[in-house]
DNA sequence: TGCGTTCCGTTGGGATACCAAACTTGTCGG
DNA sequence: CCGACAAGTTTGGTATCCCAACGGAACGCA
């Protein structure tokens, strides 16, 4: 067989992350169709668990699925992503405030971690290592904010992240805005985070959007 | 068969209705656990809707499940509710704020529809149905701020919003700060909302933790 | 008695085969 | 050009079977 004798971990759980990277790593185009059998012969693996990598996808935001028919990759149109930052302004600054207001040494040296893994991945130009280290920052920083329901949310929020993260191309730049936001945290400075994520969250989010309309993803 | 001949809907949800009311509605205490074969058999189904209704309601934060042994139905602490009202705090301003800058008359009439139901329901002591008003004031607001992914978010918070609801014992006077609110979007009074939502919030919230230390539903 | 270990029944994860309902799509006719 | 219709696809669901892993209780040891 395939990929068997890893370790204990679920079909489902394995599918749902080849199919999570296929989607944000653009390897699956946005509108492009998942069918359920032809995935599962593909990946060597019955029905069931591509059925529940699909739901979970759905849950995550980055595939859509109507009763009885295919699922298709999900289309992001210039307001989803405005959606999309408008909810994450309001939950990152949350999220970093209270980890500035909560932070412990211990949690503050894995922010920093995460945030030197992130510069020396952008710096060598290790696209994606930067887009995961990244993706961890965030995570970190829901972690510290001692809060379980952020963390929860971000887990939902962070494949979506990804494919944002996917469309900014200046990594060394956003390493540099993790580096304020961190010292904002360590500084237990609230009021500048107040200002700054949603300054931190619009470069991001512009780039995205400018991607967008070059590529016309939309319908 | 038992229920069938209803409509087109799929079992999936018709089982996931089931499970959620049985939980929000106290038919299934904390703790309990949701074993697929035994739930299959009482509702005449497969493991397989049952299976899916389960992930559902583990995506809506009401049931825990971990790999290989059965679920079971959320025991909430005191933290889980602190938690989930500091996320609420935020998500529900947005929602209000947004709602009062963007909404129309035709969404603002269906509001105010809710409510009133909200208000005859507490008023004429059916308490099911004003804590289902309650949530549609909730869910057509976040329709009203024009952004899909707060309807989205709002979707899946819905049913713990009507567990810690189902510990909100003064029906009319939430249905009276709904009406301030109310008020305030329709005048688009977003400085007023935003002291506002805190408040009514930590009503609800209060009589949800007190609750809870009551009956220590906590382990 | 207190505690770690072993063992067995239970339970979910997955595979396979099959069917019905309904969604797509292409075709034909007005 | 548009709508009705027919054929092919695809999912949702059922029914079984199997296995690995988990939970719990009996057991043995200190």
């Amino acid at each position: 067989m395939a990929g068997v004798g890893t370790t204990g971990e679920l079909e489902s759980v394995r599918v749902t992350r080849v199919l999570r990277d296929d989607i944000v790593l653009g390897r699956r185009a946005p509108g492009s169709r998942l069918i359920e059998r032809d995935i599962a012969a593909e990946l060597n693996v019955s029905r069931l668990p591509v059925r529940e990598a699909i739901r979970t996808l759905v849950g995550e935001g980055v595939v859509v699925a109507r009763p009885r028919t295919w699922a298709v990759v999900r289309e992001f149109t210039r307001r989803d992503i405005q959606d999309f930052g408008e909810v994450r302004e309001a939950i990152e600054t949350l999220i970093f405030v209270f980890a500035a207001e909560r932070h412990t040494d211990e949690g503050l040296a894995r922010l920093r971690a995460a945030y030197e893994r992130e510069l020396a991945a952008a710096s060598a130009g290790e696209v994606e290592a930067a887009r995961i280290a990244a993706g961890e920052f965030h995570e970190i920083s829901a972690e510290l904010a001692g809060n379980d329901m952020l963390s929860e949310l971000i887990g939902v929020f962070v494949t979506r992240l990804r494919w944002l993260f996917g469309q900014h191309d200046d990594l060394l730049a956003m390493a540099e805005e993790h580096r304020l936001i961190l010292e904002a945290v360590e500084a237990r400075d609230t009021d500048t985070l107040r200002w700054m994520i949603p300054r931190h969250l619009a470069s991001g989010q512009e780039a995205a959007e400018r991607r967008l309309s070059d590529q016309a993803y939309s319908i």
